[in-house]
Formats: C-alpha cells, structure tokens, sequence
DNA sequence: TGACAAAACGAACGTTCGTGCTATATTGTT
DNA sequence: AACAATATAGCACGAACGTTCGTTTTGTCA
C-alpha cells in the first residue's frame, strides 16, 4: 500500500504522531477524506503504519538473518540487516523513534508497540539459542542478557549515527560488537 | 522559572515538539499571550527548556558525581545520578527523548541539542580519564568507546525501563555494567 | 447497457495551533 | 507620589488539525 509506505518514511521523520492526515494526503495527491475513509482514525492509521512497518522489517530484516547459518554469522547478518533498514528510513528505525514517543503516551498505539519490541527481543533471544547451538556461544549463557546488550549497542549506534556527525560511529559499533561477542563466547 | 520547570515535564511526556503554548499556559496558570511574551517564538521555548534542562542535569546529575573520588565510583555516581534524574522525569529523560525526535528535524533546536549532547559524551570520556589516573581503568584504553559503551547502555535501560515491563531491567543494567567496567580494567 | 458497491472527492465542522496587537496590572526607582 | 519598566491579560488572526458529510467518480458484474 503506497499510503502505508508515505505514512512509514514520514513517521520516521516526525514520529508517528507527528504525521498528519492532511500532509499525508498531499504527499500520496489524495485528498484529505478519501486518505481518512482508510483508516477511519487517526489512531488506525498509526497502528497500520507500525503493522506495516513490521511486516517490512520482518521480511527485509529477521527472514533473511534466518536463511544464514545459525550463531555469529546470523547474528552479524541481523545486524547488517538492521543498520540497512535503518538507513533506508529517512528518519532511522520507526520503532526506536516510536519508542521513545510513546514511553510516556498511553493508548492502543503503545500497546501494539510493546508487544512489537517484545517480540524483537523474543528475536535476539532465540539468535542466541541459536549462536549456542552453533557452538559459537557458550552453554549457559544468559539470552536474555545479551538481547539488552545487543540492543542497547543497537540504540547507542542509532542515536550517534543520526544525530551526532561522528565519523567514527561505524568503528565504534564494530568494537563494541566484536567484545560483545567475545564475553559470550 | 516554574514555566520551565512545567515544559521540561511536559517536554518529557510528549516531546518538545509536543508542547504547546495553550497547554503550557493552562498547566501554569496563565494566559496563552503572557505566557508567550516571555519566548516570542515557540522554538525560543524549545531551545530555553533545553537549557534549563541542561543546567538541572549539570547541577543534579554531573557536579555531584564530580565531588565523589575519581574512578570507578565516580562511575557509578554518575550512572545512579542519570538514573535518578531519568525517573524524576515523567516521560524519562528529556535528552534521549528529544535526540530522536530531532534525529531529522533540522534548526537551530537540533543544533542545540547537538551541542548538548557532545558535551554530554565529553563529559563520559573525562570520567574515563579520571579512572585511569585513579588506576580503575588500565592506560592506553580508547575513553571515547567508552563513552559509546556507556551511553549504549544507558540507552538500552532507558527504553526498557520505560517501555517494557521487564522486572529485571535493573538487574541487566548492573551486569552489562560490571561487564563493561571489566573490560576497561 | 444498467445496477450497484467501493473509492475518492470537495467543503465544512469545531478545535487547537503559533503568533501578533493593545490595554491593564504589577513592580521597582526616584 | 510620579514615573518607567516589566509582566500579564484579552482578543483576534490565519492556518492546520482530525473528523463528518453528501456527492461524484470509478470499477465490477448481471
């Protein structure tokens, strides 16, 4: 849906509450109304937004880090996968903008959102599994632990690759990355 | 000034895009105009709650971890500081909420925020170097990584903490963090 | 071709937005 | 007590907001 497609970059951009019916609309050469009918709310239009944002972030993100062989090489192709998915937003990752957005914003919207990130985490987790299986972690290991490390990296990355001119972002990432593998190693 | 103090809550919850004059002014107990002659534009406004932000994160969050002695516990400080002065916030922590919202939102409000959070990441490399000189930290290491890794973390616990309802979020921060000091030791 | 449903339309609703202008209080200084 | 400076208030503006309405266009199937 080219609508959904406008809505996802524009809220990269402005955060999900900061598009706009009638932006949208312009952007898309609809008019306002016949944009609305969509949705028939504001509200709809933002979870359809994030829904379509995770269809896309499945397939151009998990799947392909799936049909890689499982452990470090899996998890070094989710991370690649991310940093493009990221980069193709012009905002960067809707759900690391929404996330902060809607820390403090209840409503359905940040409930969809939740269950979103969980799942993502539910993600890292099993790449872990994985990455044990595979030999190149150790038994034992705390999964869960290293989906708050992995994404913690990811946001630090984020926020210094969008906000600050660091030319120094993309070996600081690869570091940090490269410890982070060897303590669970 | 209590408008200040008012719109850096209220910037906390919504965004400093999200706060508006009128609300501002209900939320003070004045009127929309005399609320408004003292900022003449809404984005004086924005940049003024940044400021004073910046001076109550100096006074509550930097100046206390620099009375405590240098290394690891002034480390520490400051992480319990940030924490603190996070959880005081409604919405959490008006730098991380505000550095996504103006990851492409060009004017001089991004360019403020830029200029604070440089300082910000100044601030975490001098930590770094004053644990070297107490001997926490071994010479030679990169005090700028370091500053990555931090914040990294920080990030990470901010939207866990916020977002998730993850009982160990606390329990993950002190590993990652201990991790983190180990491998500056 | 005619009937019908879906989709898009333009216009308007009431509200809020940021921003001016002007007048009235409040305060501080001589 | 008189005056200047500052702070607040009232009112109005044009624009944009989300939303609703009734109408027109478009496409599908009998």
């Amino acid at each position: 849906m080219v609508i959904l497609e406008s809505g996802l970059d524009m809220a990269s951009q402005l955060g999900l509450e900061g598009v706009s019916i009638g932006a949208l609309a312009k952007e898309t050469n609809m008019s306002k109304s016949g944009l609305f009918a969509h949705f028939q709310s504001k509200e709809n239009l933002q979870i359809e937004i994030l829904d379509y944002a995770a269809r896309i972030f499945s397939e151009d993100v998990i799947v392909p880090a799936l049909t890689t062989e499982g452990g470090i090489p899996r998890i070094k192709a989710l991370i690649n996968n991310w940093i493009k998915w990221s980069d193709n937003l012009t905002g960067g990752c809707i759900f690391v903008t929404a996330s902060t957005d809607y820390s403090d914003r209840p409503g359905k919207v940040r409930e969809c959102l939740i269950k979103q990130q969980e799942d993502w985490i539910d993600c890292l987790c099993r790449i872990a599994e994985s990455a044990i299986k595979a030999g190149d972690f150790r038994e034992g290991i705390d999964c869960e632990q290293f989906a708050f490390d992995l994404y913690s990296l990811l946001l630090g990355f984020h926020l210094y690759d969008k906000l600050l001119d660091d030319s120094e972002t993309r070996k600081r990432r690869e570091i940090a990355l490269e410890r982070l593998l060897a303590n669970y190693k």
